[in-house]
DNA sequence: AGGAACAATGAAAGCGATTGCATTGATTCT
DNA sequence: AGAATCAATGCAATCGCTTTCATTGTTCCT
């Protein structure tokens, strides 16, 4: 009993292996006769088409590529979950691969990948941008959290929500902020940067700027001592991790937060929420950017070579408990 | 230019196609001369073997699925990595899927793989044992934290661990005791439940039993509200999420760990070390399950219907600051 | 020197699907 | 009625690679 194929089955059936193929692909070519024919025994025998052979003529995997910068990053997961339930939908299943935070591993990953699927998806890149192009010529590809004009992209844009964040502290009575920096290579981290900068000078607030640091709980707590240093009363941390790091900080100095100083993060991983205080922070529309970056590189795989899309997507200021008055000192 | 195959490049050395490939697969099999011809052709072509045509022959995807019931539980991350690395290292890709909690989808998932991979693993299953049993018929198959005689398994068990977090708890003074006891179709949880009962039992010391709750942060809200209707100093809760959840409901309520109550947690996530107060919880030997679980698949992988490997590993206790002396009420 | 053993290579048969083209009746049109 | 059209199906080539078997020189014995 070796593994059935069309061939078994069209002898089953006295049908030539063509027709059981086209009972799969294009059943309207069939009389609805053998067609249910073909199908019963092909359940009968529990045939499963050799997703290899058919990738061999097609050209096709059936497989997307996703590449994220640190898996450990909580992040990630809710993004994979929704980049994973947009493939299944399109057919395609989904290949994960963790880069360790080395960029030099995305780059490699990427050129492994290529073969053994029709396009990757890379989630915050740290390689440059110069190696991402390289590594990604010929192959449709999607970044995400990563403008390039010749790559199609797909940001979260947190500006206007870091804007909202401001004005929520500013309306505390805040009015020296700190700003912890992220990672150098992650373009989220530049751009947020950036916003704060802007709404600051905008605002006429004083901001210190700290870090960067790097986005792991570690580096959360050494922004958190960097933070204490300065007379800032409340600081716009890179991600919620960070923030977090910061909050065990200041917690194990004994400084209250939000009492003495009020921290924001960034994402509104489930952390945010199970952290104590929770975390005020930008939620990011985590299902829609794993959709789009889906359905952009479906585009690409379809239309090879076809122009780079681009697609921003706005992060959601929600306010908890991190953030409060001005301590009154 | 179409993509270079081994006929390409045999063209150009002036060589069989059988040649090149043999200088891929067997290369001692050929003259050094047309060897090194080969390779340096094939590197200037960029020749990328084509996976679905050799897979088509050697029946062999080089990869491996990997299902986990829930990614956005912050235990299976490590074990992802671990696996990946591992797998990699193999030669292996890994085609990670989502069950989002769902036993039916597990079993759905399992089915989508076969074909695309040459077995799978999959973490914590949440499904029957007859339904994995026959999900798993004819497909190499290793369960992480659930035993099944004819499956091979990986266990983590933390029984002695956990006679160790009991006994902890006894010398700072604890004599009464709360088990918020896991979801009921995961092995772990029962595994767990009834090493702690074994340990009060031995220990005579008083043991109410709570739940179950889900493995979730609000589930653990809920363990923290029971716990709080019991007259327990120290409770035992299934893993740190749910500890978290306990920890935010006892916080909210203006109760103090580990003033009033002490918490233990199981998994020791990254989450433990983050939340005010830390974890004290158990140690997962995340890169050893992995690994381990990859290396007896990859055994009957080669040797399909060879017997299935059992394998259980122990948790290390480790105390943090969740857990302190007795309140003096 | 004649044959055995061996190293290096090529020819060709698959692996299991898809798909363009050809074939065959049946149906429709004029 | 004969031509044209069309639906249903089969034939056979093809995708890119692996692998068995056969072939051809070489080298080594005795």
């Amino acid at each position: 009993m070796s593994k059935p194929t069309i061939y078994s089955i069209a002898q089953r059936c006295g049908v030539s292996a063509a027709t059981v193929s086209r009972v799969f692909n294009r059943p309207e070519l069939v009389s609805p006769r053998v067609r249910e024919q073909v199908t019963a025994v092909a359940r009968e025998l529990g045939y499963l088409p050799n997703p290899a052979a058919r990738g061999l003529v097609t050209g096709r995997a059936e497989t997307i590529g996703l590449i994220v910068s640190d898996i450990t990053n909580p992040f990630f997961p809710l993004l994979v979950r929704s980049i994973q339930r947009t493939a299944e939908r399109m057919g395609s299943s989904v290949m994960l691969v963790d880069a360790e935070e080395s960029a030099a591993a995305e780059v490699r990953h990427v050129a492994r990948l290529r073969g053994r699927v029709d396009g990757v998806i890379v989630a915050s890149p740290r390689s440059s941008s110069a190696a991402l192009r390289e590594a990604a010529k010929g192959l449709p590809c999607v970044l995400l959290n990563r403008p390039l004009r010749d790559l199609s992209s797909v940001l979260c844009d947190n500006t206007s929500a870091l804007f909202e964040a401001g004005e929520h502290l500013h309306k505390h009575g805040h009015r020296s902020f700190a700003l912890l920096a992220g990672p150098s290579a992650s373009w989220a981290a530049a751009r947020r940067s950036q916003a704060i900068r802007g709404w600051a000078r905008g605002r006429g607030v004083e901001l210190t700027e700290l870090g960067p640091f790097r986005a792991t709980f570690k580096g959360g707590r050494q922004a958190g001592a960097a933070l204490l240093e300065t007379a800032a009363t409340a600081a716009f941390a890179f991600d919620d991790l960070t923030a977090c790091g910061v909050l065990a900080e200041l917690a194990g100095r004994g400084v209250a937060v939000p009492g003495d100083r009020s921290v924001v993060g960034c994402d509104d991983v489930l952390l945010a929420r199970t952290v104590t205080p929770s975390l005020t922070t930008v939620t990011a529309p985590m299902d829609d950017l794993g959709a789009i970056a889906v359905q952009v590189l479906t585009r690409q795989i379809e239309a090879p070579g076809g122009a780079p899309e681009h697609h921003r997507l706005p992060g959601v200021f929600v306010a908890r408990d991190s953030t409060g008055p001005r301590s009154t000192s």
